[in-house]
DNA sequence: GCCAACGTTGGC
DNA sequence: GCCAACGTTGGC
């Protein structure tokens, strides 16, 4: 059964319009730097796993899109560049600390924000909303899903 | 810019 | 292994 992610974006690095205008529509998800956001890439994402583009940062955080997984795991590059803002100089290049997964965006969908997910009561108990949570990647449930995409129409 | 909450680091 | 200090996330 294939699963379902939700991934959090600043739109001033990659937006969903961004990711729609890329080859293939598909960008890599660079600049992860936690283990545990990491760990789900690496572990439990298969191509096809449904994505919810999420904008953070921003001044209308939301849901922003749809989109799925386009690739398995790969070493992420930022880790071995100096002058990205994501390199690691302790990440072993044989060794590689930092995976991503390539994402297509498939659709812009209207822009659901935070303060409507966290409206709604079929939402309450979605990873996003817990208290104090940071992780840019959260798996979402079916049911989550399907009425996600109800209010993004 | 503030700050709550959490993750990571590193001395012991 | 503990835990204080520090760094980061991310909404507001």
């Amino acid at each position: 059964m294939s699963k379902i992610w939700l991934m959090k974006s600043e739109p001033a690095e990659v937006s969903i319009d961004d990711a729609l205008a890329a080859s293939g529509q598909t960008v890599p998800w660079f600049g992860v730097r936690n283990y545990q956001a990491r760990n789900f890439m690496r572990d439990e994402m298969r191509p096809g796993d449904a994505v919810l583009f999420y904008h953070s940062s921003c001044p209308e955080p939301g849901i922003a899109g749809l989109a799925e997984v386009a690739s398995t795991p790969y070493p992420d590059p930022t880790q071995f560049d100096p002058r990205s803002p994501y390199f690691d100089a302790k990440s072993d290049p044989k060794a590689p600390r930092w995976i991503l997964v390539d994402v297509r965006a498939l659709r812009k969908t209207r822009l659901v924000p935070l303060s409507e997910l966290r409206e709604h009561p079929a939402l309450a108990g979605m990873r996003l909303l817990a208290r104090g949570n940071r992780l840019s990647i959260t798996p979402v449930t079916r049911a989550e899903f399907s009425v996600i995409k109800k209010l993004a129409r």
